[in-house]
DNA sequence: TAAATAGTGTCTCTTAGACAATATTAT
DNA sequence: ATAATATTGTCTAAGAGACACTATTTA
């Protein structure tokens, strides 16, 4: 018992497996993405999944849904965050696993597509068309997963996250609109985004076919608050 | 691996311990106060702790959460809610030991005094008064809880939890005030409820010395939403 | 000039916060 | 009446949302 009156031998008991798993969502043609990778063996045989994996006994949690990012995604230096730990007894027939989900965010260019060196079949999923039934309680956690990511675009700079170093007003609205599936106003956006004092200028335009827009990146201070409550004041 | 092509034997695998720390909050003395208990043996024996165990295979994290605290506090049908899952490879110099962290709330009338049956020593502390060093990493933990708190009183109904079922605004306004740390409007701070629609009169009075008090409790709905987002919009 | 896209101004309504006023009890 | 406490009213400033306007480019 970690904060217990500690007389006992911890060895004793029988240990449930600890996984991670990663929920990781990319912009990828004006849509919302997942990753989701499909299972070869038995139980859940040909569904699609999260991807996740063990822990591993000298790592952290954290340090092993980046290792899982790295090993079936390709991708390095995301924003990840914890969501939730899942651990019903009977979420896994093969035995106790308890899971500690994750959530990353990438831009669409951090994606190496070499798809993850398992051989396990990978692909990317439309969160408006994902398949019928996912494997285990995975629906769940992609559910949770996405309020996530919706209430955190409210108060956080995460939406900076899904796009590149360099972007324009228009395109970040554009994807704060694909996540939260609505239409936002321009003026209301980027008043918001004046308040909070989260982008400055590059000085260069994109060429758009009317009138060029200005290019922004966030600033550095600000990437430092994105785990800050209320970055919008 | 949960998610993965699944050809391992999960069996193969070292396995971590996998324990539930429960952060026990109450008002009394006009105080918040959390429950910690005495650590007796190796490791950082004689420091207190969170109160916490091991997960039991054939129970759900909630459930090993409640258990736990109808164990060391004698408490039950009381608010819990997951907080976060701590699990660096060091924090326990025994074995690699992950814990979920929860958070409970009960007002102090539902405290029964037998203080657990285990044999160990438990009691209040006021958040005010700790100790100096906790065991393990459970001053971190406490941090996480006591932030958690204050931005769910926000925003949840979770500070009715803190009283007993029959209240008056003043009594609940002095127990925002408590855990916030800082003086609330009077006015402003009815005017959040009536929005919230939150609490009901039962008709009834509390003579206060002054004016009489009139009685509230929370509505039933209302506490079906404490776990939705933005009780108050 | 027209079309397309980017960017700004402004009005209204709601809300938060500060503060003042009124109400009901006991002594 | 006075003290103590509860409860309500109101003023102001800030913010959210809706909507209209202006600016700069290409065709």
């Amino acid at each position: 018992m970690s904060g217990d009156a500690g007389s006992y031998d911890v060895t004793h008991y029988e240990r449930p497996s600890v996984t991670v798993d990663v929920v990781l969502f990319a912009l990828r043609d004006q849509e919302l993405q997942v990753l989701l990778v499909r299972r070869s063996g038995w139980p859940y045989q040909g569904y699609w999944a999260i991807p996740g994996g063990f822990v591993h006994m000298e790592e952290s949690l954290d340090e092993a849904a980046l290792r899982e990012l790295e090993e079936e995604a390709g991708v390095s230096d995301v924003y990840l965050e914890q969501l939730y730990t899942f651990g019903g007894p009977d979420r896994d027939p093969r035995t106790r696993v308890i899971t500690v989900a994750y959530m990353a965010v990438v831009s669409a260019d951090q994606i190496s597509l070499r798809a993850g060196s398992d051989a396990a079949e990978a692909r990317w999923w439309s969160m408006s068309a994902l398949p019928g039934r996912l494997a285990f309680d995975h629906a769940e956690i992609l559910s949770y997963a996405l309020t996530r990511l919706r209430y955190k675009l409210e108060y956080t700079a995460v939406g900076f996250q899904l796009l590149p170093e360099e972007f324009t007003l228009p395109e970040l609205q554009t994807a704060y609109e694909i996540i939260l599936g609505e239409k936002l106003d321009k003026a209301n956006f980027r008043k918001k985004l004046a308040r909070g004092n989260v982008v400055e200028s590059t000085g260069r335009y994109r060429e758009t076919g009317g009138r060029p827009a200005e290019l922004y990146r966030y600033r550095e201070d600000a990437v430092a608050e994105v785990k800050a409550r209320r970055l919008f004041p």
